[in-house]
DNA sequence: TGAAATGTTGGGGCG
DNA sequence: ACGCCCCAACATTTC
């Protein structure tokens, strides 16, 4: 009889789950474990939001594991490697399973955890659950890596379909449980009671996660292409938090888009649109991997010539807040502030936004965003950012400035979504709704903080000084 | 996974 | 009826 220890991070899910599937194929005993460390050497710590998420996401799991004769353990220190020997010292467990994470920093801890955990004569292993694609797996034929999506995801193809989902296993438990910290011992809910919106736009944890794949794959997965850019409308999945928590994984969601389109998810235009956006995620793993500075330096490094905006606490404080006079921006602030996500589509206008229209350097953006999503992911949100700023892999061209007037009247015609997040805006008729300086009831709503040409024209301007760079 | 400027086309009004 | 102009609609180029 033997005791395993299966390590708990950004997999917060019992289905599909190799290194638990694994652990309780090889041992007789599986010790569930959560480990808090906020001090150990690793940036960009979760940001409230995150936090939020994490807390309501380990009850869920603690409640489907005591469903099952588990339990969850919940252990605090400030180091991984400290605490899971203090776990294996009191179990005697002979194994750590887990599945792999892939920010740069975290797979240098994860790789000293199991160089150590091995040289004390301990069974470490590492398995693959959140990607579909190792980033050190594929390499162009000169075998450096991608820069662009497009041949990545072409290459990806051809190593596809995914395996196929990994059932529950059974999970039997020790004789007696270690030691377990209350989950409210972690601290991780805000003091102050800014949480209410959160509470009513999600509701984290794997049989969630699991009921709105289902929900999406039903009811808008074949729309998914033409209705994916209208941010007053459910067209998307809204599955990112679940993902990034992996209360599911990518392998999930294929199956499920090949179940929905019988068996060719790529022969249908919505599902072959969505999966695509997997690679995107895919994409942004492999290009945090290959390029592990990106989250503070631009790819490019002739961008760090750029003339950004000297003094902007106002103007990022009015972007932040939702407050910069353009609905469409605004809408998407306020929503993010209120519920802890945004549409992608909008993601891209603010991002735009902030980065050409106010000129202030696209790392403030990345910074808030990793503060207030629910779904904030340092690969997807450093590409993410990037790829606005034209300063990344597969980089939109530097000119490519989002007009919000004409994004708002193309994907928000009736209004719909300005509505929603704009209340002083109430009683705007739709033909009005994204240039509301034309029409005289405005109510308190604020004037644009910055003349969209004008801005245009200097951030153009801007560019010309690192293009040759 | 832009936007604006510039170019082309074709239908309708009108002398 | 014919040619000319206007301009909206669409396509292409440029930033």
């Amino acid at each position: 009889m033997t005791t395993a220890i299966v390590w708990f991070r950004r997999d917060l899910r019992l289905a599909d789950n190799p290194a638990l599937h694994r652990a309780a194929s090889e041992h007789q005993r599986v010790i569930p474990v959560y480990l808090h460390t906020p001090k150990e050497e690793i940036p960009w710590q979760p940001g409230a939001a995150s936090r939020w998420w994490v807390h309501h996401s380990l009850a869920a799991l603690d409640s489907a594991l005591q469903q099952r004769g588990s339990r969850l353990i919940i252990r605090a220190g400030d180091s991984s490697l400290v605490t899971l020997r203090d776990l294996i010292r009191e179990t005697g467990a002979t194994g750590v399973y887990w599945n792999r994470l892939y920010e740069p920093a975290t797979l240098n801890r994860d790789r000293a955890v199991k160089a150590a955990l091995r040289a004390d004569g301990l069974i470490a292993e590492s398995h693959q659950a959140a990607l579909l694609i190792e980033p050190w797996t594929l390499l162009k034929a000169d075998e450096t890596p991608y820069q662009v999506f497009t041949p990545f995801w072409k290459a990806c193809l051809q190593k596809l379909p995914p395996a196929v989902p990994l059932p529950i296993p059974p999970l039997p438990a020790p004789d007696r449980w270690p030691y377990s910290l209350p989950l409210t011992a972690l601290e991780l809910l805000p003091r102050i009671h800014w949480d209410d919106g959160l509470t009513a736009a999600w509701q984290p944890g794997e049989s969630s996660a699991l009921a709105q794949l289902d929900w999406f794959c039903e009811s808008a997965l074949t729309g998914y292409a033409k209705w994916r850019d209208w941010p007053g409308r459910d067209g998307v999945s809204r599955l990112s938090p679940h993902l990034h928590f992996g209360e599911l994984g990518p392998r999930q969601i294929w199956a499920a888009a090949t179940e929905a389109t019988d068996g060719d998810p790529l022969g249908d235009k919505g599902a072959e649109t969505f999966l695509r956006e997997i690679g995107w995620r895919e994409f942004a793993h492999y290009v945090l991997y290959h390029w592990p500075h990106t989250p503070e330096q631009p790819l490019q490094e002739r961008f760090a010539a750029y003339p950004w905006r000297d003094e902007y606490a106002d103007l990022l404080r009015a972007w932040q807040r939702g407050q910069t006079g353009y609905p469409m921006v605004d809408a998407g602030m306020r929503q993010l502030w209120r519920t802890g996500w945004m549409h992608n589509r909008v993601r891209m206008l603010v991002a735009s936004f902030l980065i050409k229209n106010c000129r202030i350097p696209w790392q403030e953006g990345a910074r808030w965003f990793w503060d207030t999503l629910v779904d904030a992911d340092l690969a997807s949100n450093t590409l993410g950012w990037q790829w606005t700023a034209g300063c990344g892999t597969d980089a939109a061209p530097y000119f490519r400035i989002f007009n919000p007037i004409r994004q708002g009247e193309q994907f928000d015609p009736d209004g719909a979504y300005v509505h929603r997040w704009i209340p002083e805006l109430a009683k705007l008729p739709a033909s009005a709704i994204h240039q509301p300086w034309t029409h005289s009831t405005q109510g308190n709503y604020p004037a644009p903080v910055v003349d969209f040409a004008a801005s245009r024209a200097e951030a153009l301007a801007g560019y010309e000084r690192v293009k040759a760079g």
